[in-house]
DNA sequence: CCGGTTGTTCAGCG
DNA sequence: GCGCTGAACAACCG
């Protein structure tokens, strides 16, 4: 579920239900969450793989983790852990994290870090990434508060696709390199997003799960690299190691 | 049954 | 108090 552009087509998804007033809501969820029957909510937000439903005073943030799902009108087998029931349908979601948020959105979320926010700048990150030479790019592109709602899919085809080694040092990249690295996070992320809207996403992977490099026929590897040690696949051949 | 996974958080350590 | 690391967590699929 979890990339930013998977949480956007949500948020699409949803609109039936703003400005409609919440007729009962349950889970088992253990975040302190006020009452909610008979509120309204006010607004549907997200930043990065962040979904935010707005209430006036609050909002409840739901992050979908690895396995998170949910469903519109429709329900699991399994208890969900938020279900919120309006007159024109409902709204469930499962295995996800929730947390109150009581602080004003504008101070908690940094909109011009989201890749697929209007507010997006590109000079930021620039600037974040400028600031952290010694980040290899596999990481950088992970980094929410530098490129909010890239995820692993995302990552290994932005490597791919300007040729850059994920191990590659982030101060080492020539300035086409790194504007192209920003670029793409960006393009790639509304590619995505159209991609899985048709059912298309996956056919789409030029590396991600595939055993091939398509530009020069030799097999890709595959190692878990950066931080967090995630899956990674890349072509030695034709994505270059700056160090 | 086991391995794998579109992710984050937090305890524990130095 | 900090940054880093590894464990913990979660549900479903093949």
């Amino acid at each position: 579920m979890p990339e930013g552009p998977s949480i956007v087509i949500l948020k699409e998804a949803v609109q039936k239900f703003k400005g409609k007033k919440v007729l009962e809501s349950s889970g088992n969820t253990k975040a302190p969450l006020p009452e909610l029957q008979s509120k309204t909510v006010i607004d549907f937000k997200s930043w990065g793989k962040h979904f935010l439903i707005c209430f006036k005073g609050f909002a409840i943030r739901i992050h979908f983790l690895l396995f998170g799902t949910y469903r519109i009108d429709e329900r699991k087998p399994a208890p969900p852990r938020l279900s919120l029931r309006f007159a024109n349908g409902e709204l469930n979601f499962y295995t996800s994290s929730i947390q109150l948020i009581t602080e004003d959105l504008d101070t908690v979320y940094d909109w011009t870090a989201d890749t697929m926010n209007e507010n997006w700048n590109p000079a930021g990150a620039r600037k974040k990434l400028k600031a952290n030479p010694d980040m290899l790019a596999c990481d950088a592109l992970m980094d929410q508060s530098i490129f909010a709602g890239v995820g692993n899919i995302i990552k290994n085809e932005v490597l791919f696709r300007i040729k850059v080694h994920p191990e590659s040092r982030v101060g080492a990249l020539p300035a086409k390199q790194l504007n192209a690295l920003i670029r793409e996070a960006v393009i790639y992320c509304f590619e995505f997003y159209e991609w899985k809207k048709a059912y298309v996403l996956k056919k789409h992977w030029l590396v991600y799960n595939q055993k091939t490099c398509p530009r020069d026929m030799i097999p890709f590897r595959r190692k878990n690299l950066g931080r967090g040690q995630r899956k990674t696949f890349y072509c030695e051949s034709c994505q270059q190691l700056y160090k």
